[in-house]
DNA sequence: CGGTATCCTAGGCGATACTG
DNA sequence: CAGTATCGCCTAGGATACCG
């Protein structure tokens, strides 16, 4: 589609110009920070799932394979840390451990939902390389 | 802005919506695969980096200050792999090598200005965690 | 069920030194 | 200047076992 192909040249220059104001790339940069805090794969597959709705413990691990129990209860503590989600907790036996959200972290769903796009539409590509193992 | 917070619960609920169709967010996942190839700080860095346009590896050692020589060249070879940046090496001595994103690695600008909105407009929060290396 | 503690390994990453 | 090789640290992250 033409006017596809159009508006993703005018981001393309936008954030050529976005950057351009940035000749330094370190540890000042706030991308620098900001990708220093999230830029990892576990951290944003939570708050993807979590997009979903609030979600307890078990089901995050379950939904998430691949993630070790200790690993998803350290991405679950930075995240808290960080402000991006809530946790509750509620007074039964077995215990009940429920996660969801803040506001700040919806607003991640703007960086979440591009990344999606672009993963969906280069599935192929990016299936081809991941399979490679490149 | 009101309009402005409007688009972005849209957007949330879009995304909300694209991930409800992904109960499972495992390997056989694309943005899952995604994140296992891209979620990583120097990787991003490098291509916003390229955003800008061509460049020589020694300037981007220097913008992307903080990498070392030995992860970078990692990092630029992982990229060609991916098909996401091209090598030129001009016949010279000293030998000059220029790097630049190929059409594969422009549309990545989408889910990158994404990001970097976000930063910017979460710059303050996202500083005072940065700083509290929580 | 949710979380912690302990142990242990693979690999990310820095430092240094060397080739073309 | 660009890249490789070697060494070595150190931490991300898996496995297991144990408390509330």
């Amino acid at each position: 589609m033409e006017a596809e192909a159009i508006k993703k040249n005018e981001n393309f220059l936008k954030l050529k110009q976005s950057l351009i104001l940035k000749p330094v790339l370190d540890e000042s940069c706030i991308v620098h920070q900001s990708l220093t805090l999230l830029a990892n794969k576990w951290t944003l597959l939570v708050v993807m799932a979590l997009m979903q709705g609030t979600k307890r413990t078990n089901e995050l691990q379950k939904q998430i394979s691949g993630v070790s129990p200790k690993v998803l209860n350290e991405t679950l503590k930075k995240l808290i840390n960080y402000g991006l989600i809530n946790r509750k907790v509620y007074p039964e036996v077995p215990p009940r451990v429920e996660y969801s959200l803040t506001e700040f972290g919806i607003s991640l769903a703007d960086p979440l939902a591009a990344l999606l796009d672009w993963s969906v539409e280069h599935e192929n590509r990016v299936n081809e390389i991941y399979k490679n193992k490149l």
